[in-house]
DNA sequence: GAGTTTGAAACT
DNA sequence: CAGTTTCAAACTC
């Protein structure tokens, strides 16, 4: 197995080392070691509002964030510590292997008592002391193998799996036979050493007593990435040359790091040479935080393997692939610390104990999970995400055409969506949702909170990648083209992003950077605050989050069948109120939806090119061929969104679960696609929203809901409680089917009349009810 | 880009 | 439930 990986690795590494930035990298002085940890991740998610000390870094926070809403984070986040201090391990164990080593040793003593069992990166990382085990390092590679090493890679380190690999520092093989490698000898020889060294100061910190061969370790791990890589990763890859080999190590890493800080950071150091599309934007380094470390850690990964045949000092490879940009602010950071060793020591027993607090945590939240899997971590990208992945299928155009460019392939890189493809764009979208923990191993999961996170993190790249430039302006432009709405961007200045004036709130996806937003709350770092405000806003209307617009099933067909029954099959939940606008404009909701007015609507002169109160259709339905077209599409994204939804639900089960099954998850759903840029929020709302899934799925076929998300169903009933509508669509199918009860009604109505819209209710239950909770 | 219009959301 | 205010998107210039 470590052969041929080695060899590939090798390759692609060898390219890298060319390339300046790698010789810039290597120039950058070594760091020491600080702590590692992070680990934030954390995934707690969720709960931490306020990342506990912990995390030092906002990774943490990304990983609850992520489950909801989970847009932003980044920016906010800050690379801050952790990839710093990450990288500084990082850097520190290559540059001068023994002596990384010795320090690593030293301070991971000092670790030890508090963290020690951190990642399996750690314990590969031992560097020392007893060491030499090439077997051990062997392991590791193996284990990383597993988890990368199928392509489909299902299964992937579940948290437990890795967490015992990682925490296992001494005996076990799985982290100790990682460290174990035997110091010094080989790493000068071998191309590992440098990672080795990297490794080893990781670990030592982490771990200490094992002492391992690191380069045997290096050397393998690069293999084991080699190996691993990630389908979907691969597909990004095969966009950017260098990227590519990150990508895998990334999807290795996730495995590998998820579980511990360390991974993170040393992922983040890596990253910080490698990811240079995430550099760009900073949300990506607030990202890089939980998702970011993920990245991070792909990069370190990359980094190892990349380099595995420069020994180099320090300066990993990593930088190797990518990463460049943002990374090498990391660097930079990293540099720092490590010119100040001492502090690093100081700071990595502390962080050591943080990161063993993260572990367990991680452990226990994202255990099977994050396991990372880097394809969850891919896919993730949920709200945020289903932002940018709204906004990408909206313009996917666009996207398609940045990837193309190459960078965000990173980003993009989910493993199952992976490609650009519509589809592929459709499963991001849908990842998020998804989300959601646990559950499923899976291929494609993605872990909820990691997963989010990282999903956000590819979406805002991907966003970013758009926006990067001028976020705003990028968007709007794009907007326009497509519809780019998909990604949702609010310019709230009062609200704080928490009413439902806020269009990433009534989304339920987290605000992020493109956003233009003024104390915004909306972010993943309060999580607890959009939880609240969120339940308040639903209890004081239940539907509140759901979806505006109600569809049938049918209406894809019908619009294809026939415009006019188009508009019938859909209606707004509650009606517009226009006065002036005549029911033509995007200030009415039906019209933004794509729908025609209905009963319920109180407007005033009602000319909805989608359909009038009176039920009648304007014959020219032609009149506002764009409005009309968008709505169209609009009408037709949405079902083709559910359509390819559903396909990709089914095809990733886990993804189209993962929507929601958290409550955070649903928060994330976001997006749809329908209208122009925007997304109605209704449509988003149904998209996301598990319930409308599996109504929709329903439809189509009951297997597939079930399939995919048994646990939305939860959330489904769940939500049901609250009101009729939810009921409703509870009722509706236990079975996953769908109910239409004239009944139900939503409410509004319309639907009730029309009586054909089957999925009526179910799109309205969906929401992002927040509220798993219940 | 700034200002206006519009209608939903929130408040009373 | 109705009226008013607040808000931010949509729109216009």
């Amino acid at each position: 197995m470590d052969t041929p990986d080695r060899s590939k690795i090798n390759t692609p590494l060898s390219q890298f080392e060319d390339s300046p930035v790698f010789k810039y990298i290597s120039n950058l002085s070594p760091i020491e070691p600080v702590k590692s940890v992070h680990v934030t991740q954390t995934f707690n998610s969720y709960s931490f509002s306020s990342p506990p000390s912990v995390f030092t870094s906002p990774h943490g926070n990304c990983h609850k964030e992520s489950r909801f809403l989970r847009r932003h984070n980044l920016l906010e986040t800050s690379k801050p510590k952790v990839s710093s201090e990450d990288v500084n391990n990082v850097y520190s164990c290559e540059e001068t292997p023994a002596d990384s080593a010795q320090a690593c040793h030293e301070s991971s003593e000092q670790q030890e008592n508090t963290a020690q069992k951190i990642s399996v990166a750690d314990a590969s990382i031992e560097p020392c002391n007893e060491n030499k085990n090439p077997n051990i390092s062997i392991e590791l590679p193996q284990v990383l193998k597993y988890n990368l090493g199928s392509p489909g890679y299902e299964p992937l380190l579940y948290g437990d799996e890795a967490n015992s690999l990682l925490e296992l520092p001494g005996n076990g093989k799985p982290a100790s036979d990682v460290a174990s490698v035997p110091e010094g000898s080989e790493k000068d020889s071998i191309e590992g050493e440098m990672h080795l060294p990297g490794l080893c100061q990781i670990e030592e910190a982490k771990v200490e007593g094992q002492d391992c061969g690191v380069d045997s370790l290096i050397t393998e791990a690069s293999d084991l990435l080699m190996f691993s890589p990630p389908e979907a990763f691969k597909g990004l890859n095969k966009q950017l040359n260098p990227s590519i080999e990150l990508s895998n190590i990334m999807t290795v890493i996730p495995q590998f790091a998820t579980n511990d800080g360390q991974q993170m950071h040393i992922g983040n150091a890596v990253a910080s040479g490698s990811e240079h599309e995430i550099e760009d934007h900073p949300s990506e380094s607030a990202a890089a935080t939980g998702t970011s470390q993920r990245q991070d850690n792909l990069g370190n990964l990359a980094l190892v393997t990349s380099n595995p045949s420069e020994k180099m000092d320090n300066k990993l490879v990593y930088v190797t692939h990518r990463g460049i940009r943002r990374r090498c602010l990391d660097f930079e950071m990293a540099s720092v610390q490590r010119r100040n060793p001492a502090d690093n020591s100081n700071t990595n027993s502390s962080t050591a104990k943080s990161e063993e607090r993260n572990v367990s945590n991680e452990k226990q939240l994202l255990p099977t999970k994050h396991s990372g899997d880097s394809r969850r971590c891919v896919l993730p990208g949920i709200g945020l995400h289903l932002n940018a992945l709204a906004s990408l299928k909206d313009c996917k155009n666009i996207k398609i055409d940045t990837l193309s460019s190459g960078r965000q392939p990173n980003l993009l890189s989910s493993p199952s969506s992976v490609q650009l493809s519509p589809s592929q764009e459709h499963q991001l979208s849908l990842v998020p949702a998804s989300v959601e923990r646990d559950l499923e191993p899976l291929e494609n999961e993605v872990q909820p909170g990691e997963d989010c996170t990282q999903s956000l993190v590819l979406v805002q790249m991907a966003g970013e990648d758009f926006q990067q430039n001028s976020p705003k302006k990028k968007r709007r432009k794009l907007e326009p083209a497509g519809e780019g709405e998909s990604c949702k961007r609010c310019n709230c200045k009062k609200s704080k992003c928490l009413k439902l004036y806020c269009e990433c709130f009534a989304a339920g996806v987290y605000c992020i950077e493109p956003c233009a937003c003024r104390d915004c709350f909306n972010k993943p770092i309060h999580v607890e605050t959009v939880l609240q405000t969120r339940q308040q806003i639903e209890s004081r209307n239940p539907l509140a989050f759901a979806p505006k617009v109600i569809r049938s099933s049918d209406s894809v067909s019908e619009i294809g069948d026939d415009l006019n029954k188009t508009p019938a099959s859909a209606r707004h939940k509650r009606g517009c109120n226009c006065k002036k606008s005549s029911c033509l404009k995007k200030y009415c909701e039906c019209y933004q939806g794509g729908v025609g007015c209905s009963v319920s609507c109180r407007c005033e002169g009602c000319k909805n090119t989608y359909g009038r109160k009176d039920g009648s259709v304007p014959s020219g339905l032609e009149a506002e061929p764009e409005e009309e077209t968008e709505a169209c599409e609009k009408g037709v994204v949405e079902n083709a969104s559910w359509k390819t939804e559903t396909q990709n639900t089914e095809d990733h089960p886990d993804q189209s679960l993962a929507t929601t099954p958290l409550p955070l998850s649903r928060s994330l759903l976001p997006l749809s696609f329908s209208s122009k840029g925007k997304p109605p929020r209704s449509f988003v709302t149904t998209i996301s929203s598990s319930g409308l899934f599996v109504s929709q799925k329903l439809g189509k076929s009951n297997a597939p809901r079930s399939q995919h998300q048994p646990k939305c169903v939860k959330p489904l009933q769940t939500v049901p409680d609250d009101d009729s509508p939810v009921t409703c669509i509870k009722t509706s199918s236990p079975n996953g089917k769908r109910i239409s009860s004239p009944n139900c009604d939503v409410g509004s109505s319309p639907t009730t009349r029309r009586g054909g819209r089957k999925l009526i209710l179910q799109s309205i239950s969906s929401f992002p009810s927040l509220t798993p909770h219940h």
